[in-house]
DNA sequence: GTGGTCTAGACCACT
DNA sequence: GTGGTCTAGACCACC
């Protein structure tokens, strides 16, 4: 798994980790159990400072994404979810009203998008069954 | 139209005012040549600084979603597609990697995710032909 | 409300800071909507890198207990139970559970458990009405 | 007595088989006298490093809740009050607020607290007697 | 003015 | 070796 990041973007550096780390367990190119690179050591391929990554993997952790065992490392979490199945029905609403609102934007068509969707769905580890409530 | 903002949430003022413009022009609820309140109005309605309010309208003249008309007001402007199709296209598949990465994240079953969009989509108003490139 | 820490302590400050305002905030002494001291003022009041007060704010914002408000500063936030009845009763028992094994080392007496806890109960806000499940 | 400990927690594993001997001594599961696994033992079963556990039973020696007999093994300790009454019942509030700081943000009722741990403080094996002073 | 991000580098705790 | 905490001080974004 390779890192980069980009210290001109306006996005934080540590955002940019985050982002490629939950992009990489989505798609299943970063399997549960799986062992990240050190703090040091990543921070040292990045030229960026340790504490601004620790700080990517520390958020991720409080997010369920990672766990870290002390002294070792930090790994992939196993996937759980702990949220309402209505919170993560409502999550999903949100996040669908802003990707649309950006597609409306740049103009294309409802085909389009839908098309697109479907094509780019496959690159996705999603869970098998449908969520169940609780 | 009705604007609101939450002082508490994580995502600055001026660019909760600019998501909620571009919603509403996306979903067709404020059309072409419709004028927004004065800077002056909506910051005394939302109690707000007028410098937050005129930074969001300003920001959105600026990506070409709204035109200010000296001593008339604020308008929504006409829809124009000023970028390339493989802009757009770029655009829009990182759109849809961000939201797939998020839906995966949260728990939901592929098909679950691919219904929700083809609810929605019909909240939007997409242009009808297909985007042509230039 | 004053603050204060101890560097000397084994509990890293930002700790400190947090179990303050928990505790101030659990006895009513700072209510919902209160201006805390800023992080600069509060980092030069302690004699303290204001990396660190800004750590305890941060991670107090994330549990809930604390709004920030974009350049206003930083408040008490509005009391809101998200978590399940069965994850707060089972949280509840493990903190009874942690704080009578303490009790039973300390070699004191069941009695002497429960009336103590009877009298420093009432400089507690508990909630006025029972919680209920959801 | 079946000791287990989760190398994905926050808190140290040390400190988790710390509190599993301190909390089986105060339910009584673990009377003076037992004999607890060796080092060795211990760490093969939880596949964990020797050093880990003998520095757990290290601080527990400390605190007088383990006596190490050399060549033996380790046993626990008879109960002993070294501190005096004042100390203890200093130590019990602190405890007390802490707990009940905790109770409060989870949004529970008084009623709850307190009939939470008449219920629980059944399971544990107070002194007799109310302690004197010395 | 406010908080948020980042760097450089020190020291400590855990395994 | 690992991550966790803290300091000193810079620069930026928001209001």
């Amino acid at each position: 798994m390779e890192f980069q990041c980009d210290p001109t973007s306006r996005v934080p550096i540590y955002r940019q980790l985050m982002d490629q780390v939950r992009r990489a367990v989505a798609r299943g190119r970063l399997q549960p159990g799986a062992r990240l690179p050190s703090v040091r050591v990543l921070s040292r391929e990045l030229v960026v400072n340790p504490n601004t990554v620790a700080r990517a993997y520390v958020e991720m952790e409080r997010e369920g994404v990672l766990n870290t065992r002390q002294g070792l490392g930090v790994f992939v979490a196993e996937p759980q979810a702990e949220l309402s199945a209505a919170v993560r029905r409502e999550r999903l609403a949100a996040a669908i009203d802003c990707f649309l609102t950006e597609a409306v934007h740049l103009g294309l068509s409802a085909d389009e998008v839908l098309s697109a969707v479907a094509r780019q769905i496959h690159n996705f580890q999603f869970v098998a069954a449908a969520s169940t409530d609780h």
